[in-house]
Order: C-alpha cells, then sequence, then structure tokens
DNA sequence: AATCATTATTCCACCAATGGGACAATTCCA
DNA sequence: TGGAATTGTCCCATTGGTGGAATAATGATT
C-alpha cells in the first residue's frame, strides 16, 4: 500500500515546525494526531525518519531523503489550492458556448463585447450550430435554446428570455393579400413558421389577452432560422411570427409592418443549461449574470 | 485550509481508470468513498473538476490544471514509497558509528571492509573518540562501548561481546622484576591499568575458575588507551591486564608473553548502544549482523 | 543537585468517515 | 423497442481515527 501522502505532508510539517507542538499550533491539529500519524508512517515506510527526545527533533538521513518529497507533496497541494483561489477571484480558461445564431446576432453582440472586455482571460469559444448539443460530452460549459428544453437530470435549465412572438409581413405582400383583419383571416394567408427541431408542426394559437384563437392553418414554409424566416417575410413570401426583438432592425425601416398587432403567439422561453447545480466555473457564472443583466434590458 | 493531498491523489487515480469503479478496483476502496471524496475536493476547491455521467467522465479545464498537480502527488508519493523500498533492499545513507580506537583495529578492521564491500551505498563514518557521545543529539547510529552502558530509556543497548583480560608483560620486564607465581606476588610488580572513564581506580579482583584473590595494590600507570597501555607493556615498564585478543599479535611474535596464565580479570562486557527498539534502518541492523558475526568467530 | 517548565507519547470516550447495499439513470445489445 | 448491464450517488449502521487530558521524560534554571 502507498503511504498516504497527508501523513508525508504532515511530516514535512514537523521538520518545519522543529516541534511537535509548534507543528500542531500551525496545523490546528492536537500534538497526539501528529505523534500517531507520523508513527504509523514510519510504520508504513519500515523506518524512523525522526529521532525525537522531548527536547530535540534530528531527521534521520532517510527522513532527510523523504523529507524532500514530502515537501514537494506540500508545495503541489498549495498550488492546487492558489490554483482554485485564483479562479475564485478571476474567471480564466476557455468558456464554450452553444447559442443559436440568431440569439447571438440580435441579443448577445454586445453583452459578449463586454463579457469579453470584462475577463480578458477567458477564452469564449461560440458555437451557433441550430442542433442541439451534448453538453457534457462535447465539453459544453452553457447551451441556450429556445423552446423545449432538455430534460436531464444532470442538467439543469435556467429560464433567461422568454418572449411571445408577434406577426410580421412585408407592405408589398400585405399589399397584395389583404391585411387580416382577425386570427380568422390567417387561413387565406401564407404563413412562414419556425421548425421546431422536434419536427412536429407549431400551431398557431393566437392570443390577445385574454381573448385566444386557432386559425386552422398550416404553415407553407418552415425554416430552422429565425433570420432566414424573416428575410423571406420582407422578400414578401408571408406572414412569420417571431420575436419582436427579431423583427425590430425590419420594422423601423419599414420592411416588415406588424400584422393583427396585440396578437401574440404562445410564450417561448429561452434556457440556459450547463451541468451541474453548483459549483459552477466562476467563469460560467460571470457570463450568466452578464447574460441576464442584459437580457433584463432587451426585454 | 489546505486541501487533502490524498484527495488530490484519488483524483488523479479516477482520471487515470477513467472511472469510478475501475480506480475503486485498482485502489481497494467502494466507489462511494471515491464519490464522496471527490465531491468533497470540488467542494472545497470551489469548482467542479470532472463532469460526470455515468457513461463518461470529462476533465473541466480547471481539473486539467489541477490533475497536473495530483500527478505531481502522485508520483512523489510513489517516490517516497520506492525510497523506502529501496532501503528495506540495499542499505544506503551514511552510517555513524562510534568505537573505541582499539576495539576498531584489532577486531572491526576485516569486519568493517567486509560491510563497504558488501553495501557500497552506504558511507561509513567512524568515530574513535574515547569518550561517550550523545548518541541522538551528535547523530550517531550506533555506539560501541565497553564495559558500564549507559541506563538511557530511550537507547538501547545490545550485548555483543564479552572478554576476560589477562595478565601480559614484557619478557624484558619479567626477567628483570621476576615472574608472578600467584596474584599475591602482583604486590611487589608494576601494574598498568586502563582508565575507566568515570575515574574510578579499577580493582585487580582476579579469577581462576571458581578460585579468586584481589591483591591490594595499585595501578602504577593509568592509560585510556588499551593499545598504548599495551605498547608500553612492550616497552617493559610492567604487567598489563587485557584482552587476549589484543594483545595476540604481541604475543605471537613474542614481545609480549602471559603472567599468571589461567588467571584473569572480571568480565568486561561489550554494548552496541543505538536509538529506538525498533524501526531501525536497514544499514544499523546489517551492521549489528555483521558485527555480531565477526565478533562470535572473534570470541 | 534539585526543581520546574516544556515536550512527545499514551490512553480512552466519542465522533465522523467508511463501505456495503439500494437506487436512479444511462448506454449497450438483442 | 425493451431489457440488461454498468455506473455514480445516496443512505445508514459500524468502525477506525480523532482529540483532550494524563503520563513520562528531558533539558534548563535556580
Amino acid at each position: 500500500m502507498t503511504p498516504d501522502p497527508a501523513d508525508l505532508l504532515l511530516f514535512a510539517r514537523i521538520v518545519e515546525a522543529g516541534s511537535f507542538v509548534r507543528a500542531a499550533e500551525r496545523s490546528q491539529l492536537p500534538t497526539s494526531t501528529l505523534s500517531r500519524r507520523l508513527s504509523a508512517l514510519e510504520e508504513q515506510l519500515g523506518e524512523r525518519l525522526l529521532l525525537r527526545t522531548t527536547r530535540t527533533l534530528t531527521l534521520t538521513d532517510f527522513g532527510a531523503a523523504v523529507l524532500e518529497h514530502a515537501r514537494q507533496i506540500e508545495q503541489e497541494t498549495a498550488a492546487a489550492q492558489a490554483l482554485a483561489e485564483h479562479r475564485q477571484q478571476a474567471p480564466s480558461g476557455t468558456l464554450r458556448v452553444s447559442m443559436p445564431n440568431d440569439f447571438a446576432a440580435h441579443l448577445l453582440a454586445p453583452m459578449l463585447a463586454e463579457y469579453g472586455q470584462r475577463y480578458p482571460e477567458v477564452q469564449v469559444l461560440l458555437d451557433l450550430s441550430p442542433g442541439r448539443v451534448d453538453l457534457i460530452a462535447e465539453g459544453y460549459d452553457l447551451v441556450i435554446r429556445m423552446g423545449a428544453l432538455p430534460d436531464d437530470a444532470s442538467l439543469v435549465a435556467r429560464r433567461i428570455w422568454n418572449y411571445c412572438p408577434g406577426l410580421y409581413a412585408a407592405p408589398a405582400y400585405l399589399a397584395q393579400a389583404g391585411i387580416p383583419a382577425h386570427p380568422a383571416d390567417l387561413e387565406h394567408h401564407r404563413l412562414l413558421c419556425l421548425l421546431a427541431r422536434s419536427g412536429d408542426p407549431v400551431s398557431w394559437e393566437l392570443q390577445f389577452g385574454e381573448e385566444r384563437y386557432t386559425p386552422q392553418v398550416a404553415a407553407r414554409l418552415a425554416v430552422n432560422s429565425p433570420d432566414m424566416l424573416l428575410r423571406l417575410a420582407e422578400q414578401g413570401l408571408g406572414i412569420v411570427g417571431c420575436s419582436p426583438v427579431f423583427a425590430a432592425s425590419r420594422l423601423e425601416s419599414g420592411r416588415l409592418q406588424p400584422v393583427l398587432p396585440g396578437w401574440r403567439l404562445p410564450m417561448v422561453t429561452g434556457w440556459a443549461v450547463y451541468p451541474g447545480r453548483r459549483l459552477l466555473p466562476l467563469k460560467t457564472r460571470a457570463f450568466l449574470e452578464l447574460l441576464e443583466a442584459f437580457l433584463s434590458f432587451a426585454r
């Protein structure tokens, strides 16, 4: 059996302190423990390390040889602790984040800039692939996804954002197909739908305050990229349902305009998913905090 | 509080094994312990080291940083153990021995040669000062002394040799002063006495089998070196009492001859004194074994 | 020389860590 | 698709180690 490195560490401390009692004071341990542990270590190694008198401790030359290794152990444990403490104060390392492309482009660009400036020691690796990634297997620290969250017990999902998509279309399209006055009118329109990952069709369950209405329509086109969806709507392909935030720039420039204002699609929730509930790396915690701060503005 | 190096070592083992179960098998520990200890370590360091799924373990980049130090600790403990095991097989280091000059010259020269040849890794430091040395304070591994042994509880004395001094004188001296036929005759002779360390006079309590006789004489000369004593006797200064072994060479060459053959002085015991009762360094144990082997020949 | 202060060791009641088992979850295999 | 095997975590009775106090012993001091 290999010796307990903790005992070797204690041995180093005893030698440094020069006596059992001083080592006990520094280590916050009773002298009895030190005495017992050292004896056990000697027993295990099969040779004495220290010759002890009540007044003096002298190293065996075997003890001197072992002491070198014991000091190394002491130094390495201290290094490990220092590493941890440094982490506690300044986030560092590599942060691997995966999030939808549009989410990053429309909402997170300034936030990412701020994060990079505030924590220069963290290297951010941003993945914008739309598909879900295996958080742990692929080594991601954080994954942001819209809609359905993965029910993985080892993962923790945190609600970071939500929105109720509104309906938007290009003025040219509305001039040609007419402006709907009620959800029921949508049955005669071309609807552009965001393709859910699960592949099942999205129901257009519209609501306006307490009032609800679900037109019996099928989407004419489904894409898995909100940005592409908006671009298609801009080209006059139909009516799109998406977040007001995403549509904002096109609304301002007049390339899109609201349809059935006040009516909203069901709430979509954005989740931040990360492994484990506690002991989150500081870099991740910092990212989440900054994320929430920015999203509370964008709400 | 600094982390427990034993936990860091376990962490390294888990990473090497690739799973908790395999690490448990190798370490002869239950998986529950490994799981708990690793969690405790993470708790203490404040950040996760391993992301665990039932099927895969992946290192955090913090974990990767800590792992380096953990591996060092593993290596150092192994080195310490190897050191001990190597000691078990091949004595090494420095052996500090103190013994009387004459004891070394007449009895131990071949034994020391044999020891040096058999254990080349041991550097022997031989002290031939006649006075008693403080075993522990001066760092001696072994002290050989003739006569009274120190009653020190922390020291262990082992009887290694004993002899009954005989009487010897130079032929020239005997021709001049006459050959004693009975111990009582010694009262008219010059007696050369070995100076005891305590300084008190040595009584010439002669015995021959069961017969005892103590001539009322005082030594004319006292020296604390048996060899010098013999040399003085050789010069015809008087009758000396010393070990037959010490006198052997001079008896063979005829420079000395026995006086009152059969009569002997009281037994003198030689002691080997060393610190502690068990866990004797192998170099010391080897020395003692060889010592006893040689002295059993010289008896 | 004798006493005192200091130090390492020993003893024993007690507590915390252990480890065997059950459990939940996941991946592999048919 | 469904079981089977494997894996990490949790639970709780049990044990080994802990730590406070007494003991033995040593070196300095008066």
